[in-house]
DNA sequence: TTCTCCCGCCATGCG
DNA sequence: CGCATGGCGGGAGAA
């Protein structure tokens, strides 16, 4: 017929930035967020400073600190600054999510079936973090619109993990629950979108897995918490990594935009001269620096491209990232957590006792 | 097609 | 007014 325009597959290496949704994922972002604060050394972590450093909007970073809050790993400083609280806050604020769950409404004994319903009944204000906090001024009603923040869906999400019995827990159903009630509506899509958004976060963190329902096939969340890593986790060389959606390997996420509102996507006429011009996107920002991670690599697909570095953050960076890393690490498994060991089985351990 | 869920518009709050 | 936050849902990738 007409010519064929063939875009090989190999069209990075002629210059051109591969889209890729995956790449820009929550979930990514949240393991660079993790990977690149969580460090004895560091202390306050500044918005811009972060969405300078990952390579995103700032809009983003909102939404990584918010959910990352609900978990108590980080809080809020102030205007533009939040302090990284580590790990070992995780524990804490766990069981006190779980507390808050499991006075709120008891509900669930009988009628166990795949969608519960368990909402928080009460108008009180949502939860006051920080357990012992000196001059700390009456709780004052200036959040009641925190109702449908990110922050609070997070933690709602985290209850129904922390306090019903069945470990399965679907999307629709979370929604369906945290929406004191109501069936299918516009608010339910919205509700998802942001569960999902939350999910991804967690499952990046391997604090939950994805799963599907056993018949159903339905896609589904279970709460891995305490267990699995800590046991499985305690050889690196078992490994079993769930395969994640996580295998971004850059912090930096310079990666070419989503076309907006179409038209005017005429594909650039693909010359053939091979040079390997580094990034050449990104309209307004002209992000830090690039930088690859070397250790690990996606899933056979080697894309060690190690040539040219902007700036000498990349020393930096990469002795953060392999501070813990064993040298033996070389499977999948090592991941991008595969330093975040240490701290989850501190915790785990400290949850388990708990238990 | 349906399922995911990124992107960024724009409402809201605070100097 | 500008700036910091962060709902919200359109609609483009991924299965």
């Amino acid at each position: 017929m007409s010519s064929a325009i063939v875009v090989s597959q190999d069209a990075e290496s002629l210059g051109l930035q591969i889209y890729s949704r995956k790449e820009k994922s929550l979930g990514v972002l949240v393991s660079n967020f993790l990977r690149l604060y969580n460090r004895d050394d560091v202390d306050l972590i500044g918005l811009d400073d972060a969405a300078g450093q990952l390579g995103v909007e700032r809009r983003r970073i909102y939404d990584v600190v918010n959910i990352l809050e609900s978990i108590g790993i980080v809080a809020r400083r102030g205007k533009n600054q939040y302090s990284w609280k580590g790990f070992g806050e995780i524990p804490r604020s766990l069981n006190e999510l779980k507390e808050h769950g499991m006075r709120e409404r008891l509900g669930d004994s009988s009628t166990n079936n795949s969608d519960k319903v368990s909402n928080d009944g009460e108008r009180e204000e949502p939860l006051s973090l920080t357990p012992d906090d000196q001059e700390n001024s009456s709780s004052s009603k200036m959040d009641q619109k925190k109702e449908k923040s990110l922050w609070l869906l997070s933690q709602n999400f985290v209850k129904m993990f922390l306090c019903s019995d069945d470990d399965l827990i679907t999307l629709d159903s979370a929604a369906k629950a945290l929406l004191s009630d109501s069936q299918d509506s516009v608010h339910m899509r919205t509700k998802v979108r942001r569960l999902y958004d939350i999910a991804n976060v967690f499952a990046s963190m391997n604090l939950i897995e994805k799963t599907h329902i056993p018949v159903t096939r339905k896609p589904a969340y279970r709460w891995l918490g305490s267990k699995s890593i800590a046991e499985k986790g305690s050889s690196l060389f078992n490994s079993d990594e769930p395969k994640k959606r996580v295998f971004g390997t850059e912090i930096t996420n310079l990666r070419a935009k989503r076309n907006k509102t179409d038209c005017s996507s005429i594909r650039k006429q693909i010359g053939y001269k091979k040079h390997d011009q580094e990034n050449t996107e990104q309209e307004s920002k002209p992000a830090a620096s690039k930088y690859v991670f070397g250790p690990f690599s996606p899933t056979g697909a080697s894309k060690t491209n190690n040539n040219n570095v902007g700036k000498g953050r990349l020393l930096e960076i990469e002795a953060l990232a392999s501070t813990y890393q064993p040298q033996y690490c070389n499977h999948e498994i090592t991941g991008l957590l595969g330093h975040f060991t240490e701290a989850w089985k501190k915790w785990y351990a400290e949850v388990d006792r708990n238990k």
